[in-house]
RNA sequence: GGAGGGGUGGCCGAGCGGUCAAUGGCAGCAGACUGUAAAUCUGCCGACUUAUGUCUACGAAGGUUCGAAUCCUUCCCCCUCCA
């Protein structure tokens, strides 16, 4: 591995945030001497961003720590436009309202990786709206538009890859990567700004925004990605069986948070325990050399550790006891996702199908029934039979029903 | 504006008058094996208190027919070529 002078550079590399870098060395110098400016974007269309941003999040976090200033550029401007990218259904346009009330929503995320305020080294938060939304489009193409010129667009990946296979692009997409370089260009004036990161899929426009900002700014900037995080068996990162893995508690418990982590493959866990935890290098090659089924112990490090960074370490510590409890005694953990179904409501016998579907165990009666069918379904660890078998409160111990669907999936009903 | 092709379940993609809730693949869920892992094998995978039942669904609205995702008409949207 090759050695860096600056510990910024030199951490991004080590715990593998690196895939490509304009200048590589000349970023590295800077960093060396100076304090480096820089910035990722982060989009405003929800009111939280899940797993899929947290890489992002965490290169932020440590340009921080290895003293450097942070800008997490929320685009509230480009988000009005939508992305094109997706599919037709015309997706519905987000009010200014909403997006300023998901932007400060998500703020709260960032404060948990970065320290805000006003100082040298404070994190900023910033909001492309700002500038875009007074944008006047004959100024901007004289003072932006010229920089661009077609046959250089038509060069970037992201564009020649949808020419080549003749799909279509359309003009506003094509202008993404000059909002986006646009972005640089202000972030510079404004505050100095002189390194965008950004994930591999934004290489092409972080490129566009570096020379843009050599144009116009006469600056040094560079231009940083990371490698696109996939599960070792190919999959995006992401998903679990209850969707997305959002970073906001209300979306998702830390105990789902928690959940999520622990059960990384095994061939992950040394490449997450890097990109997702604190931890020094020293004490992960430690986990990283557990062979077998030790390494369960490495994934529960990972999981606490990084439950701890999002949802403080209070609550990552509750989310590993309920997971101990109720993994290796088979018990009932505290913070085992709870629904309250009031007693009468229970009468002669509720189906159990519903008490699935309503614990949130299964997405319709259905699925219930057929979860049970399949012999997946457990009532207080007993495996049910009889997928028209009723539950009244006598199923209930000290006022609560564990409900299991599979090994992993367990809720419990509290009679209230 | 002209000519041609197309819009199918989360995605990809068959079907082209009945046997279609719709082949197949991916993704997902469950079971077995395990270590709350991976791989593998098996089952499930529109909704409804489950029913040789009803409803919703093959871009939208009408129509033909005993019967339509499949045929006709109009409209909307997308693609290709020409102007």
């Amino acid at each position: 591995m090759s050695t860096f002078r600056s510990e910024l550079v030199q951490t991004l590399s080590a715990r593998g945030f690196l895939h490509q870098c304009t200048d590589l060395e000349g970023l590295d110098a800077k960093a060396a001497k100076d304090v480096v400016t820089g910035y990722i974007g982060f989009d405003a269309t929800a009111d939280s961003l899940h797993v899929g941003s947290l890489l992002q999040i965490m290169m932020l976090r440590w340009m921080q720590k290895t003293g450097h200033r942070p800008i997490a550029l929320m685009g509230g401007g480009t988000t009005k436009i939508g992305d094109p990218s997706g599919k037709e259904e015309s997706r519905q346009l987000l009010t200014d309202e909403t997006i300023n009330a998901n932007i400060a929503s998500i703020q709260t995320i960032f404060d948990r990786f970065l320290t805000f305020g006003t100082g040298p080294k404070d994190a900023i938060l910033s909001n492309n709206a700002d500038w875009l939304d007074g944008l006047q489009y004959i100024p901007f193409l004289r003072e932006v538009g010229r920089h661009f010129t077609i046959n250089r667009m038509l060069t970037m990946d992201s564009v020649k890859m949808r020419l080549d296979r003749e799909q279509p692009l359309t003009f506003l997409e094509f202008n993404y990567m000059i909002l986006q370089g646009y972005d640089f260009l202000e972030l510079f004036k404004r505050t100095g700004c002189t390194l965008q990161l950004g994930g591999s899929d934004q290489w092409g426009n972080i490129v566009q925004g570096v020379e843009l900002a050599r144009r116009i700014g006469e600056a040094q900037v560079f231009g940083f990605t990371s490698p696109l995080i996939t599960t070792a068996s190919g999959a995006k990162m992401g998903k679990t069986a209850a969707g997305a893995v959002w970073l906001k508690p209300e979306r998702l418990a830390p105990y789902g948070y928690y959940q999520f982590w622990r059960n990384t493959e095994d061939a992950d866990v040394g490449r997450f325990l890097k990109l997702f935890t604190d931890l020094s290098l020293d004490e992960i090659a430690k986990l990283e050399a557990l062979a077998g089924a030790e390494i369960n112990d490495a994934k529960k490090v990972l999981a606490l550790e990084a439950t701890a960074l999002l949802h403080g370490r209070a609550a990552a510590e509750e989310a590993a006891e309920t997971a101990r409890r109720t993994f290796e005694q088979g018990g009932i953990g505290d913070d085992l996702p709870t629904v309250e179904i009031p007693a009468a409501e229970f009468g002669a016998g509720m189906p159990i199908w519903s008490l699935f579907h309503r614990a949130g165990l299964a997405a319709s009666n259905g699925e219930a029934r057929r979860l049970v069918r399949g012999g997946g379904a457990k009532l207080n660890d007993q495996k049910i039979d009889d997928e028209n078998a009723s539950v009244n409160t006598d199923a209930a111990t000290d006022g609560v029903i564990k409900l299991s669907a599979g090994k992993k999936r367990i809720a419990l009903v509290r009679v209230v």
